[in-house]
DNA sequence: AGCCGAGCAGACAGACCTGTCTGTTTGTGA
DNA sequence: TCACAAACAGACAGGTCTGTCTGCTCGGCT
């Protein structure tokens, strides 16, 4: 609301600290890590340069507290949502539906940490915090799946992810939002074959599928 | 053979603009577009920078024509895959094969395109190769799925491309070069589901699933 | 023999990069 | 009012980037 120009350079405001992460958040993300300088992140945040230095101590680690405040808020957004829905299955695919919004949401460049994986080296603060964002979206479908009664939840969790890779990349790279409602739909074609274990009596296979789910999962880091 | 190093560090040979060439690939596709300058390209193809400008004009010419190298590699290598193939169904689970066979080559790095794509502004040539790489990556699909018998091609073609996407994304991520191989057997049961038309009768569906199938896109540019 | 173009080698310009350092301003608590 | 710490502003160093330009070498052709 009230919103006159539409390109995003509203004010940043609080802490040195928090405007840099602002900055940095908006110009990483759509510019890419390297192609965007330091001078232009102090310049975003209204920061001197020796405070960008004096808090984060290197670009660096600048990039790594970009990419750790992505995964946090990605994760709250994902719990956020299958917190909405009682039936693990429903919040499986509720997961897609949020990806289909993200990806329409304006400024949507796919996933932060497949982007400035690309850009850096195959191993170092990029790669860890891909890894442990990776992870953490792994498990979370793995426990959704088992709590959803899956024989083998660790395959159709892995299955799950692979959608949801598939998801934004595609939605990205073809610039088409739909593309997470066709995962969705395909998410839902592996439930209906892997949750054969679906009828009257409730078969949550050696784990109940109450209590809020996929918390099994959420609760690491 | 006779590989007594295992850093690819070989000669490269031929004319300026094959070394340029084969030097461009191999950086640009090990470190990012971005992270290697023309010096290291120039260094490793053994060439006189002038000779670099004269033949390509400007870095991102040699960006467009290493991206297009790429994608012309890929075609041949998919369309001598499927071409072993007979039956629609195998073509196009052998294209996931290949992935899973590419995934585990050394130094593989995940899809150029996207890496390129993560790194360079939102439009320009990178974008255009990209995107003229997906569309017949999609288009084969989409052609496969319909001498296979499909119902409706553009819907399985889109998910076989999806799963497409996945697997490598996945595979470069995670480190883990089985993802294709999860990706084929997900492939597979989207076949069983969309060709029921599959009993001993052969059902086309108006089209003959006999002649180099994957021809009527693979013709393209 | 003489010529000429392709390609090599490297200096150079101008811009940008990260990171450091020196001052100056500003706000707050004693 | 004074002191002090946080933050701002910006110069600077040392490096790298793309792209241009000047010589030089060498091989083939007339």
């Amino acid at each position: 609301m009230c919103n006159p120009m539409s390109t995003e350079t509203v004010k940043i405001e609080g802490s040195p600290r928090e405007r840099l992460l602002a900055a940095a958040n908006e110009l990483f993300y759509a510019h890419g890590v390297h192609s965007v300088g330091i001078d232009r992140v102090i310049d975003r945040a209204g920061v001197a340069k020796a405070s960008l230095y004096s808090t984060f101590g290197s670009k660096e680690e600048l990039v790594r507290a970009y990419l750790e405040g992505r995964g946090h808020r990605r994760r709250e957004r994902i719990l956020a949502r299958i917190a909405q829905h009682a039936d693990p299955r429903e919040k499986i695919l509720s997961v897609y539906g949020l990806l289909a919004e993200i990806a329409a949401e304006p400024g949507f460049r796919g996933c932060a940490f497949v982007n400035a994986s690309a850009e850096e080296p195959r191993d170092g603060v990029v790669r860890e915090a891909s890894a442990r964002a990776r992870t953490w979206v792994r498990e979370l479908f793995v426990g959704l799946a088992r709590d959803a009664g899956a024989r083998d939840p660790a395959k159709l969790g892995r299955r799950l992810g692979l959608l949801y890779d598939a998801a934004i990349v595609s939605a990205s790279m073809d610039r088409d939002p739909t593309a997470p409602n066709e995962a969705r739909t395909m998410a839902q074609l592996l439930l209906d074959l892997e949750l054969t274990s679906r009828s009257p009596g409730t078969r949550p296979s050696s784990r109940r599928p109450s209590r809020a789910a996929g918390a099994s999962s959420s609760r690491k880091h």
